[in-house]
DNA sequence: GATTCTGGGTTCTGTTTCAGAACGCACCCT
DNA sequence: AGGGTGCGTTCTGAAACAGAACCCAGAATC
């Protein structure tokens, strides 16, 4: 299989991967959710090529994940920023950072924290069921396939 | 930047990427909570080609993430389950399927469904605090530099 | 006892993708 | 005129990948 049939797959991790599985795009996430928009800003900090990093751009606005908006005319200009198709995205980037803090910790701890802004409480994320609030493990849950 | 320098940033999404951003590492992971051991099922289930299935399978392992057992002699056989490691990854399998079943739908809905295994109610993985049970969502946490 | 099957790989060849650097272009500032 | 900024595109060589073939040990079948 190729990587760019994806897409067609039925299985919903096959096509999250369709859209942010490509190599750069889930740090240039990150880097917009620390509120990174503009391109040259997205080149120093990743360290990417130019032209991957435009490729990347144009296909996560072709996803949804991010739009395209002028800020200046004359030269114009244009920032990307999150959808709340992106802005949805924060817990696959907030489960990377729970387990890479678990399992690959760096010297001296993690150099952001993350805390509730009503209360400057840490935050420390886990899955949980929405209705019942309920901690999902990978031992109190199960698959099953659907009907039809 | 190259790939595989990631493992040397201090963020630990880029940290967390560098095991297991690879192209279809996630799908094999994927394939490994549904129960698939062995190198010949990884391969009919992804397509994926056998020369990158055994890098990636190598790759795990050394990572801690999966661990080869031997599951019988003459021939040797070996098969490639989850560690403690490995199963901590469940979040982000599961925030990528939330993510997906969300924005990106398949026509009749999700092949695979989850529920609780005591009572078969089903799950809607969402991301809490693990001390409050307090709801995470990208409007009510923000990042901080932790001092030094 | 020769062939075929199974499981788990490795090797080969041609195509994509990527890294790194340079270049282009429109505007602004001095 | 010359340099700086913002945002790309275009080149070239290196790495990763897809697809297919091959290999090997043992088990099963003819």
């Amino acid at each position: 299989m190729r990587w760019n049939e994806l897409s067609d797959e039925t299985c919903p991790v096959a096509r999250a991967l369709s859209v942010i599985g490509d190599r750069w795009t889930l740090l240039i996430l990150r880097d917009c959710f620390r509120g990174t928009r503009r391109f040259e800003r997205f080149q120093e900090s990743l360290g990417v090529t130019r032209h991957v990093l435009a490729d990347r751009l144009r296909k996560l606005e072709a996803a949804g994940v991010l739009e395209r908006a002028q800020y200046q005319e004359r030269p114009p200009r244009h920032e990307y920023r999150l959808t709340e198709r992106g802005l949805d995205l924060q817990p696959v980037l907030l489960s990377l950072v729970g387990w890479a803090d678990a399992h690959l910790p760096v010297e001296g701890g993690p150099p952001l924290v993350y805390e509730f802004r009503e209360d400057g409480a840490p935050v420390e994320p886990v899955m949980c069921d929405a209705r019942t609030g309920r901690r999902i493990t990978p031992r109190n849950i199960r698959a099953r396939l659907r009907e039809g």
